[in-house]
RNA sequence: GCGCUCGUAGCUCAACGGACUAGAGCAUCUGACUACGGAUCAGAAGGUUGGGGGUUCGAAUCCCUCCGAGCGCGCCA
């Protein structure tokens, strides 16, 4: 069932075929009507016609009839389009009984492999973390509900020189103590440590550089100690990731390690392929189009003059690894917006060493930074990157301090305030991560994110919380279900009125709603193409504010007439499934109740 | 210096070459209502879209230029 939108597009895309082949019709959702479609203006252009004229044939020509009550040429050439009633009713209905609530699949479900988060071995995971790993799980949820194949992988940095030094920190602590540390989540201090003695003490520093040789000839008790720093630091990201609330598994960890054994081949192939140049003393590609500050061409340097591989090396074998092993149709990098020149070069490389078929889609998702209100990075007072853990735990501590001061009891026992500061908290910061254009910097602010008016988290939650409060009311109404009455009870017995036929939209209000639920395809649609949750975010504050429009001024259960009741009845339950299934793509909870 | 990203209301953000009033939210002001959860709704006010040129029937959007911000620019990832 396709949503309305791409049904009117289908419609009036074959109404401008039969003037000029492949046009694109342009359609828009309008303040002047329902939708609006402005391609013949440019196709006027193109055929040296009047746009009106030509708008007004493509009206004419196109099957509109059984959707639409009224189009319209307008202006210089517009096409205003006003949906019938009932065919939205209908289309509502229909929508109200699915259980994909109208979201089509994706027709090729793609393998697409998406790659974010990776934090560094031993090293603490901050605010640039948080934004690739909450705009990753989000994109992940949103093709994987439109049936694409979805890879996740967690690049994590787990080799290279610093382990030289993490390596004999480890020892000059004692791996016990190390451990311990590892443990409890103090990832700061222990690398900090390591770093202290790496730059102040010459001897340490030399053991640090021999250990790395060790290492990568795989001397047997180094990649011990190796492995106790990577499971030990893994372990601590799934205390985060759980935190946070994100798919993220250890099934998931995919780091730089895994690829060693395949970059003397990425080396050896762009030998072969004659794309190698030793500059420097390094080996380099020059992919074309690249310049550096003297506008020379710029290098990708794979193999550093002292033999070790560079990063590129790492990043064009995953490509191939992704390609070649696990058939990617579709590769997203969620990775912050100053890697943008590297990862162009990467994929300019496997481009010319064929490694990238066309077919292939290789998308930076960048994104900008994350700054404090005085529009600087965000630091802690100290000027030190903020802990992830301490900016999700303060996230929570606030939302149950805003929860106090509300002063309502919905929610009941501790257990469930806790459970819902949570939802509420963490909501608020992946909701002010998602909800703006993600290659922006974005201002952390708490007051805002955490106002629970306006276009926030929380708002939403709460638009959400209030309809299922009408159906514990409905349940209520129905009468007591008597002794051990649970949850799930009270809204199964509102629900029993939740019928998808019994949908009539009368009021302004009703069909405003009802063209807004059907907006929803269209919407995971937009986000998964531009690979841009902000879009979903949009279109669920538009529901939201639209709901609470109908919520005012539609009584619901003091409804005029039984009829009209039971209609709204489906129609908040169905606003309410959107809104949960919608939060949920996003990787936020949706309480019963706040 | 070169490159990338960005500059929209007091603040935070939308706007996919389209419309006669450049939209929201917050904050401000005014109203509604002992509330199907007021964590609400309605309304007002607030903008020569950083400046200047250009292309176009039409530009916040495309091109040029200047100003400003952030980031990147050979062996760290």
């Amino acid at each position: 069932m396709p949503d309305v939108a791409a049904l009117l597009a289908g419609r009036l895309r074959a109404a401008f075929d039969t003037l000029a082949p492949g046009a694109d019709p342009v359609l828009r959702p309008s303040e002047r009507a329902d939708f609006q479609a402005n391609g013949a203006l440019a196709l006027a252009k193109q055929l040296g016609r009047d746009p009106r004229d030509l708008a007004a044939a493509i009206a004419a020509a196109a099957q509109l009839d059984d959707v639409c009550e009224r189009v319209e040429v307008s202006g210089p050439g517009f096409l205003n389009l006003f949906l019938s009633t009932r065919y939205v009713e209908a289309r509502v209905r229909e929508l109200a009984a699915d259980p994909r609530l109208g979201v089509e699949p994706a027709a090729a479900g793609d393998r697409v492999v998406v790659t974010y988060s990776h934090p560094n071995v031993a090293k603490e995971m901050h605010v640039g973390h948080l934004r690739s790993t909450v705009i990753g799980d989000a994109l992940c949820r949103v093709l994987a509900h439109l049936g694409h194949d979805v890879v996740r992988e967690n690049h994590i940095g787990d080799w290279g020189t610093p382990f030289g030094m993490l390596i004999e920190h480890l020892l000059d602590v004692g791996e016990e103590k190390a451990v311990a540390e590892l443990t409890v989540g103090d990832l700061t201090d222990f690398y900090q440590a390591a770093r202290a003695s790496f730059e102040g003490d010459e001897d340490f520093k030399e053991r640090s550089r021999r250990r790395v040789v060790l290492l990568q000839h795989g001397d047997v008790e180094t990649l011990r100690m190796w492995r106790v720093l990577v499971e030990h630091s893994i372990a601590y990201f799934d205390e985060v990731y759980a935190k946070l609330g994100v798919l993220l598994t250890d099934d998931d960890v995919k780091g730089e390690s895994y690829y060693n054994a395949m970059l003397p081949d990425v080396v050896a192939d762009l030998d072969a392929a004659g794309l190698l140049v030793r500059d420097g003393g390094a080996l380099c590609v020059f992919p074309p189009g690249f310049t550096n500050r003297e506008g020379d061409p710029l290098p990708l340097i794979v193999q550093k003059s002292d033999g070790g591989f560079g990063y590129a090396a790492t990043d064009l074998a995953c490509i191939r690894d992704r390609v070649d092993t696990l058939g990617a149709a579709r590769l997203l990098y969620v990775v912050g917006a100053p890697q943008s020149q590297h990862l162009q070069m990467c994929f300019a490389v496997a481009r010319i060493a064929g490694w990238l078929p066309a077919g292939v889609r290789a998308e930076h998702v960048a994104f900008g930074s994350v700054l404090g209100t005085d529009h600087k990075m965000l630091r802690t007072r100290a000027g030190t990157s903020v802990k992830l853990v301490d900016l999700l735990d303060e996230a929570v501590a606030r939302a149950a301090d805003a929860m106090a001061e509300r002063g309502r009891d919905t929610a009941v026992g501790p257990a469930e305030r806790e459970a819902v500061a949570r939802a509420l908290g963490i909501g608020a910061v992946k909701y002010a991560d998602l909800s703006t254009d993600r290659v922006r910097d974005y201002v952390f602010d708490w007051d805002r994110m955490l106002s629970f008016e306006g276009d926030t988290g929380p708002y939403l939650q709460y638009a959400h919380a209030r309809i299922r409060s009408i159906f514990r009311r409905a349940g209520d109404e129905a009468g007591p279900p008597g002794a051990g009455k649970s949850d799930a009870g009270l809204a199964g017995a509102g629900e029993g009125d939740a019928d998808p036929g019994a949908i009539a939209l009368e009021e302004p209000e009703e069909r405003a709603l009802g063209i807004s639920l059907l907006g929803y395809g269209s919407a995971i649609r937009a986000a998964a193409d531009e690979s841009s949750p902000s879009k979903l975010c949009a279109y669920l504050f538009h529901l939201a504010t639209t709901f609470t429009v109908f919520y005012e001024r539609c009584p619901v259960l003091r409804a005029p007439d039984a009829p009209t009741r039971k209609s709204r009845l489906a129609l908040a339950q169905t606003t309410a499934r959107v809104l949960a299934e919608g939060l949920g793509l996003l990787g936020m909870e949706a309480p019963e109740r706040m």
